[in-house]
DNA sequence: TCTGGGGTCCTAGGACCC
DNA sequence: TCTGGGGTCCTAGGACCC
């Protein structure tokens, strides 16, 4: 039988801020986004207080100012550190660990229950994570990830008479099920708010309910996933541990502007600090980057001033991981998408077609610069002229990209982008 | 005035090939 | 005049997570 423990720390961020000033202690506490633009943690003060999560700062000033709420910028340097730290100490407690997430990791804990109860393990772990580090955390066990998801939700909730620390594994079917009819079905893992008020059409309103669904019927008018979670409730496990991270598919990095900007030059600056993160990321995995997309948008919340957004996807001439490549790409995209007159309030860059950088596409024809003197490059760009017509490819970006595609045996499009332009709203 | 920054997986539909 | 079926790849969009 295979049994899950998740640790997740409470109040995270808020938590980790009070550890480094023994001021905040007792103090209404929240994190916010860069800009300073939502809420992204709050401390226990906070919750009772009833202050939603992700709520814009601006909207909650007052209150905060009557409550003697305390805000402070993130400090995603320090939260990482602790969060290193913290899992350091679960791997003192089992050998197959799955950091989950900033803040939450899974603990494959079989075998365990034969020397002693689980729930004191349990206990165990949360208190040492608290003297070494001080830091709370609350623990869920069950059979199943969506389970021991649950469980942590009652550990939290100090449901079913736990403090901090929640085991389903040995609880009375019955009292499994008393605690699955107080919660809401919009608590699952995995149910968020489309899937929720659909649920609740169909008289599915509690997890509960939704573990006595029946799972082939949730498949036919939800998907896959929705079946893999009833199953996951039923205690039969689809999920299994993932200790190690796999490299990411996907690298973004995108910001909102702390004031809106209109030059070119700005959205070219931002745009290649971007681009060099990424890079930097992509690096980090040792991987290189098949495709760069850039976006640039306006205030979407401005619903009076004028909206533009669009994007642009540049298949990269030969994979890569170098700044400099990719900034150059990310810059002559943004000539294409730019447009004067609007007020910018985002922009972002992300890589894809992600694959390791031992199988970087072999470098035929040199560097695009070079290679525009080479009599490869010529005899290859005379058959695509003569192939799709003289001047198919003019620019030396188009002859390198040309080149590109039709070693994918593709010469069109060359470029695919999407935009939108929406009217003033008076 | 001020509204985060990342990621994943699945599905449907069209193009294209044999 | 009749007009298949199976497979792959790509993209867009929708859902979820923290």
């Amino acid at each position: 039988m295979t049994i899950f423990a998740l640790v997740d720390c409470n109040n995270f961020y808020a938590s980790c801020e009070k550890l480094f000033d023994p001021k905040l202690e007792g103090v209404p506490l929240v994190v916010l986004s860069n800009n300073d633009g939502c809420v992204v943690a709050r401390s226990a003060e906070v919750k009772a207080l009833g202050i939603p999560m992700g709520v814009p700062w601006f909207k909650i000033r007052d209150q905060a100012k009557q409550f003697g709420i305390q805000a402070m910028s993130s400090n995603y340097t320090l939260y990482a550190d602790m969060s290193n730290r913290v899992v350091e100490v679960l791997e003192g407690f089992s050998p197959n660990v799955e950091v989950y997430s900033i803040d939450e990791s899974f603990l494959l804990l079989d075998g365990f229950a034969a020397t002693q109860s689980l729930e004191a393990y349990g206990r165990k772990i949360k208190d040492r994570v608290q003297h070494w580090l001080g830091l709370a955390v609350c623990v869920g066990i069950a059979e199943t990830k969506t389970l021991a998801k649950l469980a942590n939700h009652c550990a939290k909730k100090g449901h079913a008479g736990s403090a901090g620390v929640c085991d389903f594994t040995t609880i009375a079917p019955s009292e499994l099920t008393r605690v699955l009819s107080k919660i809401e079905v919009g608590e699952t893992w995995g149910v968020g708010r489309r899937l929720a008020p659909r649920l609740e059409k169909m008289g599915i309103h509690t997890v509960h309910d939704l573990r006595n669904a029946n799972a082939a019927q949730i498949r036919a008018q939800f998907s896959v996933v929705l079946e893999r979670t009833v199953m996951e409730l039923k205690g039969i496990a689809c999920l299994e541990l993932e200790e190690t991270t796999p490299d990411k598919k996907q690298i973004v990095s995108s910001r909102s502007f702390g004031q809106r900007i209109g030059a070119f030059e700005h959205l070219a600056d931002a745009l290649a600090f971007h681009a060099t993160r990424a890079a930097e990321k992509l690096r980090s995995q040792d991987s290189v980057a098949g495709a760069l997309t850039i976006f640039i948008r306006t205030n979407p919340f401005a619903l009076k001033e004028p909206q533009y957004q669009r994007s642009i996807t540049i298949p990269l001439p030969q994979a890569t991981q170098d700044t400099r490549e990719l900034v150059k790409w990310a810059g002559r995209g943004l000539r294409r998408i730019y447009r004067r007159g609007f007020a910018y309030a985002k922009a972002g860059v992300m890589l894809s077609e992600i694959r390791p950088a031992a199988l970087a596409q072999a470098d035929l024809f040199g560097s695009m610069e070079d290679s525009a003197r080479s009599d490869t490059l010529m005899g290859m760009m005379d058959r695509i002229n003569q192939r799709w017509g003289r001047g198919t490819l003019r620019t030396a970006s188009e002859q390198a990209e040309g080149i590109w595609k039709m070693n994918r045996g593709n010469l069109s499009p060359r470029y695919t982008t999407s935009w939108s332009e929406l009217p003033t709203v008076s």
